[in-house]
DNA sequence: AATTCATTTAAGTATTTAACTAAATACTAC
DNA sequence: GTAGTATTTAGTTAAATACTTAAATGAATT
């Protein structure tokens, strides 16, 4: 999970999530979302990747991101711990 | 929740929270479960307050920590959108 | 096979971050 | 108020990160 939340704790990468979950989208149609260069989308794409928030597909030219789930419930497993271990002791 | 995401991006930081799960700890108790100086330890416990992941209280001349919730609840609700989402489009 | 388009890789730079040591603050007890 | 303990603040350094531009890869088109 290190993976995972270093890879959400950059506002870029958590704004291309949401972008994904309208839709699937190329690489290219991401950056057109972001003031900032090709290279810099696609370096925050591989960090996604690496930390299996998203998923990509080729489609001839063309790269097609689209979420990967799993990670997102594990990480509300991790949290709901915190929530529940509140009782015992106060 | 920019903070949180930040925070919780460190290996340690989440190592505290891990600690804070089982009781509230002074921060002298939080250090010695870690191989690296208080001050370190103190920035640490500072940036999580500010992601208003913890709460501190001053007992004496010991300040305890704990848990606050809240924000492990909002991590939830924003994960839970990720999931959600999955149904409009395949 | 040469050209163009989409994307990634490589290399360099500026900023941020996580650690340290030393000094400061704050409380406790004599 | 001096001494001791707990914690934080300040200043520094090394490593990690987020950008940039330039070059490389790979598929589509003529």
């Amino acid at each position: 999970m290190n993976n995972a939340f270093k890879a959400l704790s950059d506002p870029t990468r958590r704004k291309i999530l949401d972008l994904l979950k309208d839709r699937d989208l190329t690489a290219g149609e991401i950056s057109d979302h972001f003031n900032m260069t090709k290279p810099s989308i696609s370096q925050h794409l591989k960090l996604l990747k690496n930390a299996d928030l998203v998923q990509d597909e080729k489609k001839g030219q063309f790269v097609v991101y689209s979420l990967n789930t799993t990670v997102f419930q594990e990480l509300i497993s991790w949290a709901l711990e915190f929530i529940d271990k509140g009782d015992g002791q106060k």
